[in-house]
DNA sequence: ATCCTTTTGTGAATGATCTCACTAAAAACT
DNA sequence: AGTTTTTAGTGAGATCATTCACAAAAGGAT
């Protein structure tokens, strides 16, 4: 609760950081320079280096920074020890297809409880997660904070409600709907349709160069 | 090929006002305000008359936005006319769902085909898309120019340089992996992964305000 | 026709993020 | 030990995006 002053932007390439850390450290290398890290980030290697420097200085002139301290940092900051654990409702299409990813491979979060409506679902396991009727959500949601939404767009804003009543604090929701919350609600929207029509339009009003080289965004 | 004016931003959220517009029509509403939209969308309402100004002077003082006007707009602007075919890579856990889901609801993109290594896939229809064979790509693409990454990551960066020979421009990336391409080539990442952990991210060192109202990302 | 209300469109201020370009420190080399 | 090379950290400026706040235009009412 102390850190104000990390941009928003840098938090939220912080995990892409600590996941490509992870690799190297994999990989058995132990220094690396702002510079390769760009070229596998794809983040301009100055924003890399200002981004770092928010935390302090953690790197070494002439040397670049070290794996491992680098990754024991990120380790704390990033709260990699402690497991966040979160519900997921709506078990889908989309629903069923997390459940079935194993989102703890370098990550601190898991989803440890999923919720239908649908009977069919309910009292099943899918990916190792147990599915439970929604009008149980009371009963066993218990203290998770955080909660996927996806269920159909129609259902979001009354789910939302609910979940909020119950507990919820972070919402990351696949809903085309955007949803009301209290102001100590956060919400991330991921809305996949809008993601692909950004795209055919940028492609099409947005011309590239022609020649080689790399770009990102 | 035109307008080099408007900002990524502006762009990033046309689809969404598009979609909701859509459901204006559909509610049979003839006339709507910034604020009114604001609230629906939850953007400020001074970026959503800036975002249409862009355009031009698309509204009426006193008034508002005709619904049926700023949708014919945005309906040349978009291309929502032209229907752009889409190719997906990887029919597995997320691949499939999103096979199952028709996104041209409201939407002027439409996956055509997939493609897998998996011969248990190949042949098959999901969600009315035929499966084919990875290795039938250059046969079967055609002169699709957008494609959906949804394999493995360690496949990702072997798979983008075949695409790209392969004439495709744009790709939709789920792969953790931050991939290389030509300049011409645009991609989009969406890390499901480092979505879900900015979130709890955000939670646990942003913390919001405690008392009722709304906030938006 | 006049007045009051609504609501756009936008100049200017603010805020946020990114990037250049340089200093200084450390490493690597000779 | 001295010289060269590498590379972090950062001040300052550039770029991009959001928001304020208000004049002017149009609608609606009487
Ligand atoms: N599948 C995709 O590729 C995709 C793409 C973009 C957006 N989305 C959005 O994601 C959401 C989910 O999509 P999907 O394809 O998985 O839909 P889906 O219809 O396959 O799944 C929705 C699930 O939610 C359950 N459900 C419905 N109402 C519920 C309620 N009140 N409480 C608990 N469970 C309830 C249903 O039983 C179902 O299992 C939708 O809002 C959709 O618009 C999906
Ligand atoms: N499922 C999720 O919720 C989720 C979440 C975050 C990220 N991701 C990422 O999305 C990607 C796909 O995830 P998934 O869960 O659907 O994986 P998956 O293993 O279920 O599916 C991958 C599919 O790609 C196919 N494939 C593998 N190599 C191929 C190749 N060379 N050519 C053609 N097809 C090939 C496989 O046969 C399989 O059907 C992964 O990179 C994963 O990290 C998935």
């Amino acid at each position: 609760m102390e850190q104000h002053k990390i941009p928003q932007a840098t938090a939220k390439r912080l995990p892409l950081y600590y996941r490509y850390l992870n690799n190297l450290q994999h990989q058995g290398k132990t220094r690396v320079s702002s510079q390769e890290l760009s070229d596998a980030v794809k983040v301009d290697s100055a924003t890399i280096r200002r981004d770092f420097s928010y935390f302090g200085a953690l790197g070494k002139k002439g040397y670049g920074y070290n794996v491992e301290y680098l990754l024991h940092f990120f380790r704390e900051t990033l709260d990699q020890d402690e497991l966040t654990e979160v519900a997921l409702i709506g078990v889908g299409n989309l629903g069923t297809a997390f459940l079935k990813y194993n989102f703890l491979k370098n990550n601190n979060t898991k989803i440890v409880m999923a919720f239908d409506r649908d009977a069919n679902k309910v009292g099943t396991k899918i990916g190792g997660v147990p599915v439970y009727h929604i009008d149980d959500l009371e009963e066993k949601i218990g203290d998770i904070h955080v909660a996927i939404l996806t269920i159909p767009a129609s259902e979001a804003e009354t789910m939302t409600e609910r979940l909020v009543e119950n507990g919820i604090e972070g919402i990351l929701n696949f809903t085309p709907a955007r949803i009301t919350v209290p102001s100590h609600v956060r919400v991330h929207h991921i809305d996949l349709a809008v993601e692909l029509q950004a795209l055919v339009y940028f492609l099409k009003h947005y011309p590239l160069d022609n020649e080689k080289g790399n770009k990102k965004e």
